[in-house]
Formats: structure tokens, C-alpha cells, sequence
DNA sequence: ATGCATGAGGC
DNA sequence: CCTCATGCATA
């Protein structure tokens, strides 16, 4: 395909001796067998072409799973405090994708010593639906006895106690697994299921991997070797101010694709260099094309539900208005 | 966890 | 210039 360039990144964690000031949050914990995250075949949606794009339709269905995924044993003294978002580790729960809409974010779903009885069944093995077969699949999960994450006792014998792993750590074994680096923003991004329909579908099939390995591998050395190299300056992020957002916003939702010129004249108004309201408004629409719309927060349980359907939301609104303000 | 940014690939 | 995948830098 075209957009198989992913390997520039790699650094984050890796400069100097601390990589990230304060660690992000941890991830896989997951209760062996919880495998099937979004048993659901998206891609089995036709008929409603959701998102993006609909073109390289036909060959999306890496997504299904179903491997018993386990976790590894090791024990980081994990010690996620921070703030909000963290209700409890991250588990790296793999998303179930329902039709390309949107998901909760951070659910930690995972095993506890005692068992973790995320419901007695998650999926039995082998039930990876194939996409465009069948949708109903992967029953709901109960999320009520989440969080509780990394708790280091100090006799992990079996190798079925969960652990934390941080996102950035994830996203390094992939790389150095597969070939393929992630930052942790990505898995982030992907546990929160807001990356592309298309870029999921192509993210789980690793993260899959790793679980097994994970689990397999239970403390073998990953070997660590990164292409460590990118010395390109990167422009200083801008800092827009709130008042400006919302301006921008406002313009957004009025034409969320703007001519070059009404660009233009919006940066000077506000006073931001062009390139800036341009980008702006790439990332925005990005955003609105991503899963998990704000305003739907679904709880766990509806995230490994059903997934059959992929209806299409966001309808593309098409509408161009080239230039219905232009007071230059 | 997310905002702004970079780049490749497409038109 | 756009879309898309990604990520540094940051709140």
C-alpha cells in the first residue's frame, strides 16, 4: 500500500536517560483470553461507507483476533498518580470497533488474582469473526471491577499476573518485534480508539502480536535497537490561544474546508500565521473523522459488544463554501 | 492525553 | 492543497 512508511519515529523514549519525564500509563493487562477486541468485522459495513476512506475498500480485515493474549510477568512499581484521565491503568484493551464510531477511552478491563471474572466468557478461542461475515460476536465485558491495576506483590508466580507495561514500552516492542515503531501517542491513540477506522485495522493485528509475545516470550529480552537519527528542527508547536479556538471553531463548523484565501484572510484576522490556520484545520478535520465522537462516550461493555454494523456517521457534508465570507 | 506539526502520497 | 498516519512537545 502507500502509507507503509511508519519507522522515523522511534525516539521518544530513548534520549538521554530518561525518556519521558513522567511515565504515561500502563498498559496490558490483560486477562488471558480476553483476546477478541473488536471481534466485530468492520469491515463488513457496506453499506455505510462511514469515514474515510472507501476507496481501498477491500482488504481491511486484518482485524480479527482471537488469540488468548496473556500478559508478562515482570513488576514494575507502577505508580500511574496523575491526572484525570488515569481512573485506572490503561489497560491495553484492544478495542472492539462497532461500525466506526466511537468508544470510551481508557477501560481497564483486566484479570485479578482471584480471577478476574471479566464475565466467564469472554470469547472462546476461535471465534474471530471474519470481517464482512458475521458481526455479532464479542460479548460485553463487565468493566465493574476495573482499576486496580499494578499491584506489585511480590510473588507473581504464574505468569497470569497482569502487568503494566507503559504505552511508549508497547509501542517500542512493536517496533523492535515487527519492524514497526510507535510512539506513545499511537497506542494511546489506539487504546482510545481514535485513530482512523482503517489505521485501527491496521494497528490491531500487531498489537495482537505483541500479546502473544508478550505472553510467550515472558521476559525474554526484547532486543532494543531503534533508529535513533532525525535531526530535523520541528517548529515550535503554537500555542493558539482559547478565545482564538474558539474562532476557529466557529469558522469550522460554518465551512470545515476553507479556500486557500479564506485561510489566508481568517490567519490575518486572527492574527496567525497562515500555515498555522491551515494545519488548524487539516488536524480538525482529522479529528472529526477519527472514532469516539465527544458526546458518546461508550462504557466498556458497549466497546466489546456487539460490533456488527458499521454505520457512518459524520456524514461528510460535502458542502463547499467556497467563499461565503470573504470580507478581506 | 492531546494539540500542533511533519511528510508521503494523491489529485 | 488535501488526506492520512504518526509523533514531538506539552498541559
Amino acid at each position: 500500500m502507500v502509507q507503509s512508511d511508519f519507522m522515523q519515529g522511534a525516539m521518544s523514549a530513548s534520549n538521554g536517560g530518561h525518556m519521558l519525564s513522567h511515565a504515561h500509563q500502563w498498559v496490558t493487562s490483560l486477562p488471558h483470553a480476553a483476546g477478541s477486541p473488536w471481534s466485530s468485522s468492520p469491515v463488513g459495513m457496506a453499506g455505510s461507507p462511514q469515514q474515510q476512506d472507501v476507496k481501498s475498500s477491500s482488504n481491511r480485515e486484518d482485524l480479527h483476533s482471537g488469540t488468548a493474549l496473556h500478559h508478562r510477568p515482570s513488576h514494575l512499581g507502577a505508580h500511574q498518580s496523575h491526572q484525570s484521565a488515569w481512573g485506572g491503568t490503561t489497560a491495553s484493551h484492544i478495542p472492539t470497533i462497532t461500525g466506526g464510531q466511537q468508544q470510551s477511552q481508557q477501560s481497564l478491563i483486566y484479570s485479578q488474582p482471584g480471577g478476574f471474572t471479566v464475565n466467564g466468557m469472554l470469547n472462546p478461542p476461535g471465534s474471530l469473526v471474519h470481517p464482512g461475515l458475521m458481526r455479532g460476536d464479542s460479548p460485553e465485558m463487565d468493566h465493574h471491577h476495573h482499576h486496580h491495576h499494578q499491584q506489585q506483590h511480590p510473588l507473581h508466580h504464574h505468569h497470569q499476573i497482569k502487568l503494566g507495561f507503559t504505552q511508549a514500552d508497547v509501542g517500542l516492542a512493536l517496533g523492535t518485534l515487527y519492524g514497526n515503531v510507535f510512539s506513545q501517542t499511537t497506542i494511546c491513540r489506539f487504546e482510545a480508539l481514535q485513530l482512523s477506522f482503517k489505521n485501527m485495522c491496521k494497528l490491531k493485528p500487531l498489537l495482537n502480536k505483541w500479546l502473544e509475545e508478550a505472553d510467550s516470550t515472558t521476559g525474554s529480552p526484547t532486543s532494543i535497537d531503534k533508529i535513533a537519527a532525525q535531526g530535523r528542527k520541528r517548529k515550535k508547536r503554537t500555542s493558539i490561544e482559547v478565545s482564538v479556538k474558539g474562532a476557529l471553531e466557529s469558522h469550522f463548523l460554518k465551512c470545515p474546508k476553507p479556500a486557500a484565501q479564506e485561510i489566508t484572510s481568517l490567519a490575518d484576522n486572527l492574527q496567525l500565521e497562515k500555515e498555522v490556520v491551515r494545519v488548524w484545520f487539516c488536524n480538525r478535520r482529522q479529528k472529526e473523522k477519527r472514532m469516539t465522537p465527544p458526546g458518546v462516550p461508550q462504557t466498556p461493555e458497549d466497546v466489546y459488544s456487539h460490533a456488527g454494523n458499521v454505520s457512518a456517521d459524520t456524514p461528510p457534508p460535502s458542502m463547499d463554501c467556497k467563499r461565503m465570507f470573504t470580507e478581506t
